[in-house]
DNA sequence: ATGTAC
């Protein structure tokens, strides 16, 4: 893949057919996937080819290889003019996202109580493969309500309170769900789900801001230095997972019908203006609901657990996804066009003064959450004016070898005890998946977010380092 | 990511 230097942390991939728009890479050259290893660039180019593509193709500093998409891809389509959604840029775990909350407690006051605070949260924190969901749904109605409602519905049901819904994406739910959309296989997968984390890279941290790097930013999202902070990272489980295999499968037939080729199958898409398309976003969005309403769950079990343990509240930073697909009015050559944004382990983040955002956030800009890798630092950056790439940026460290190779590389037990001794404490679901989850699988996530800033997507606010983990 | 292949 041929890659031209435009600046420091931007690479273009010129234009050939059948691309519609360059392809670009926001990375420092250190951080670029290395050819062979990784295709995910050839992927960046596949992606310029979808119809309606406008701007570019583009990759964060985190890009790696995924399904049909690169993980850490941006692609935004203009929905007058034919432009396409593609399941494969939202990703297998729709609305995957993340959740900061900032507890009154300071690090100092953890070592008398951190074990106490695991134990209590190891059981109150379902986790693993299927396995088990903090709230049990009646019946599809309620599951239903789940799916148009999100965190509100949530809230409405006395799990949390009114001021979170103001932290959250999109107040707490995506418009516009259509549960009708979502298939009874879904639903099955999803009923006894709501309220768990799942297995993979999803876990639940206690942190302790670390360092701040911008003290208004972070005060205006309630954060201090030393302050103690949970952070929960988890999606839409089963349900997610089979609403996007259901409609790849839908779209793949339909193609050819609306004149659409790829070069790649996994590129499966249509119209957003066409019954395939919509009847997608209204089943994705369902499943956004879905995983808003699993963080939210997830949020009062710790809640739970704060306060009996430390007599500790938690209040909400935010909340936000790092796969989805919206619809939004972004300037195209000066003018206002209507486009699909496809955020694909890319996190969206608003510049200050934007309209969405609530009212006390609006003159910092949109907190953005970055997990790192286990043990690792997390970081907080915030959205800026100006940024390439339609209002975003990456979003956590990116693998760099495969889970069956981290597997292999290193036992379970053998980073339990590493973790421990750098004082992290770990409570963790399986040792094969502690394993798979070693951070030297992963880049550095601080070399990430310095190229994020670098490139012109964010601002770096604060470091989070990590306490102990609830590792899915 | 995922009842890690219907």
């Amino acid at each position: 893949m041929d890659l031209v230097e435009e600046s420091p942390y931007r690479f273009r991939i010129d234009r050939r057919a059948p691309m519609r728009v360059p392809g670009m890479v926001f990375a420092s050259r250190a951080l670029l996937p290395e050819a062979g290893a990784d295709r995910s660039l050839e992927q960046v180019a596949n992606v310029a080819t979808l119809p309606g593509i406008v701007g570019a193709s583009y990759a964060m500093p985190d890009v790696h290889w995924g399904y049909g998409f690169p993980i850490g891809g941006v692609a935004a389509t203009d929905v007058a003019d034919g432009g396409v959604v593609s399941p494969g840029g939202v990703g297998f775990d729709i609305s995957c996202g993340v959740r900061l909350l900032a507890a009154d407690l300071d690090r100092a006051d953890l070592p008398r109580i951190r074990e106490a605070l695991m134990d209590g949260l190891d059981p109150a924190v379902p986790r693993g493969m299927g396995r088990g969901a903090v709230w049990r749904l009646a019946d599809r109605a309620e599951l239903d309500a789940v799916l148009r409602g999100g965190s509100r519905y949530a809230v409405e049901r006395g799990h949390g309170v009114t001021r979170d819904l103001a932290r959250c994406e999109d107040g707490g739910a995506v418009d516009d769900a259509d549960p009708a959309q979502v298939s009874d296989r879904a639903v099955q997968r999803g009923q006894g789900q709501v309220g768990s984390l799942g297995s993979g890279n999803h876990f639940l941290e206690v942190q302790a801001v670390d360092e701040v790097y911008d003290e208004p930013a972070a005060a205006a999202f309630g954060l201090r230095s030393g302050q103690v902070t949970v952070m929960i990272h988890c999606g839409s489980r089963g349900l997610g997972h089979q609403v996007c295999t259901d409609h790849v499968r839908a779209m793949e037939p339909t193609m050819a019908g609306h004149g659409i080729e790829v070069p790649d199958r996994q590129l499966a898409c249509a119209p957003v203006d066409s019954p395939q398309g919509r009847a997608y976003l209204g089943a994705m969005a369902a499943a956004a609901n879905y995983a808003r309403a699993n963080r939210q769950l997830l949020t009062e079990a710790a809640r739970r657990v704060f306060h009996r343990v430390a007599g500790a509240r938690l209040d909400l930073v935010y909340d936000i996804s790092h796969n989805l697909a919206k619809i939004e009015t972004h300037e195209v050559d000066g003018v206002p066009r209507r486009l699909c944004v496809h955020r694909k382990g890319a996190t969206r983040a608003l510049p200050p003064g934007h309209a969405d955002l609530p009212d006390d956030l609006r003159p910092v800009g949109q907190p953005v959450l970055i997990p790192g890798s286990m043990g690792t630092a997390s970081y907080v950056l915030t959205g800026v004016a100006g940024a390439p790439a339609f209002a975003s940026t990456c979003h956590g460290a990116g693998r760099t070898r495969s889970r069956g190779q981290a597997g292999r590389a290193v036992r379970g037990q053998d980073l339990r005890r590493d973790l421990e001794a750098r004082g992290v404490a770990v409570r963790g679901a399986s040792w094969r998946g502690l394993a798979e989850e070693m951070p030297t699988a992963y880049k550095d996530v601080s070399a990430v977010v310095e190229s994020a800033q670098g490139a012109g997507l964010c601002r770096l606010v604060a470091r989070l380092v990590p306490l102990g983990v609830v590792k899915g």
